[in-house]
DNA sequence: ATAGCCTTGAAG
DNA sequence: CTTCAAGGCTAT
């Protein structure tokens, strides 16, 4: 079996599973998915499911449920900005750096896989920009870049979402190419009739919350953005998702680029990349505007142990834990989380606040209260349908929190049977905490 | 409405 | 000039 040239034509349509015919929309798919996501979009067109919003989509049923069809086209990531208001054809758009990162990513993959005859389930998938799974590497980056992997479907709550203020995510076209668009639903954009005026920003900028797309006609007019400020400072403090990535990446091919005999187990290797992830959250964390305000001591950090534990956790393929992972996975994509409401979430894990005490609308006294309050009010007036959503979202946040705990749980087992590398991080701070 | 093939045209 | 993703066309 040889590795074909253009191995990205092998791949499967991540929509239906039909065979790929080049990037359409921001990620690989097949000719008839382009074609129906493009109709869809540019006529504006409804669908409704009249089974449980939850119908299999395949080459051969494609035809039957276009509401979740399209429900999954976007859930796979395809963007709607990348539709043109104005149908100019031709030309090229700003994903193209992007299918160009993005083709370089899977060569890479390949090229570890080939070098190291190393078929690890998880680790590959990190490296690919385009995922449809909901694996474990998944959920590393779920927890850590939310907004990028998680809802890249804007109809999920309100099926007329997608048509009254799609939007691109700016900086995520380059740094996280596997799960751009999010969904502002109430976010003025600029309307894109050319090409050149699609993408105004440049996609390394850091801070843009900025949408970048819309549909003219379904919002004739904007107002400013209404991001309270300690959102907008969260926002600003995003690390930049390529370089987390290209460390993590560049860790394991080092690893692997070790000989035969010292290479790491696959669990060892779990741990490697759970070490990185936590560099780049404690790094997060230090640089965290409330950090210094909240005056706290390292035991702040624990949080973000128990984060990148999911890493671990999720490494046993047997471990029932895995499959609540992806479960939660999947509840978060369904939830369409944004990038606002990811920051939010983000800061909300570390700094381990109480979910219920959010709930009961306290008053803000200190910089957590403050987030808290930020975080309630924001969604509050931004969302129509935002109670339940907000509440739904806490309930997914204190289910990350039972299952970090678990997985450090089962973590530091490993760690008392010999089975994790001695000189890792997490499991010096695992001890530490428990000491 | 679908999906395979065709044309377009800025970026490289 | 070549690429190749986006829009267009059309028989099924």
């Amino acid at each position: 079996m040889e590795y074909s040239y253009d191995e990205d034509l092998d791949e499967l349509c991540p929509v239906c599973g039909d065979k790929v015919s080049g990037y359409h929309y921001g990620l690989l798919t097949c000719e008839s998915c382009k074609g129906f996501f493009k109709r869809t979009v540019q006529n504006n067109k409804h669908y409704t499911c009249t089974e449980n919003q939850s119908c299999k989509i395949d080459k051969t049923q494609r035809k039957r449920c276009p509401y979740c069809r399209f429900q999954k086209c976007l859930t796979v990531g395809m963007r709607l900005e990348a539709v043109r208001a104005d149908r100019m054809r031709g030309g090229r758009n700003k994903f193209g750096p992007m299918y160009k990162r993005d083709r370089a990513l899977k060569q890479q993959k390949k090229a570890l896989i080939r070098a190291n005859g190393f078929k690890l389930e998880t680790v590959p998938q990190i490296m690919s920009p385009v995922q449809n799974d909901y694996s474990l590497t998944s959920t590393i980056h779920s927890i850590h870049a939310m907004s990028k992997t998680l809802p890249p479907n804007p109809a999920a709550l309100t099926p007329i979402d997608y048509e009254r203020s799609p939007y691109g995510t700016p900086s995520l076209g380059m740094t996280m190419p596997s799960h751009p668009p999010l969904t502002s639903y109430h976010y003025p954009s600029f309307p894109n009739r050319a090409i050149k005026s699609e993408y105004p920003d440049h996609y390394t900028n850091v801070h843009e919350s900025m949408p970048t797309y819309m549909y003219p006609e379904t919002y004739p007019s904007s107002s400013p953005p209404d991001i309270p400020d300690i959102i907008m400072k969260l926002l600003q403090l995003e690390p930049d998702e390529a370089q987390v990535k290209a460390r993590i990446l560049s860790c394991l091919q080092q690893e692997q680029g070790k000989g035969r005999h010292e290479k790491l187990s696959t669990f060892g290797l779990m741990c490697k990349m759970a070490d990185q992830t936590l560099f780049s959250i404690v790094e997060w964390a230090r640089s965290c505007i409330f950090f210094k305000e909240l005056e706290v001591g390292d035991g702040m950090l624990w949080w973000a142990v128990d984060v990148s534990t999911i890493a671990a956790q999720a490494g046993s393929v047997l471990n029932t834990l895995m499959l609540r992972t992806q479960d939660l996975i999947l509840h978060l994509h369904s939830l369409q989380v944004d990038r606002q409401e990811y920051v939010c979430l983000k800061f909300l894990i570390l700094f381990s606040l109480d979910v219920k005490y959010l709930e009961n609308h306290m008053l803000a006294k200190d910089a957590q209260e403050k987030a808290n309050a930020a975080l309630l009010e924001y969604t509050l007036c931004h969302y129509p349908h935002a109670t339940d959503k907000f509440r739904q979202l806490l309930l997914r946040l204190s289910e990350v929190r039972a299952l970090s705990m678990q997985a450090e749980e089962y973590l530091y087992h490993k760690h008392l049977s010999g089975e994790v590398p001695c000189n890792n991080l997490l499991i010096e701070m695992l001890h530490a905490k428990r000491t």
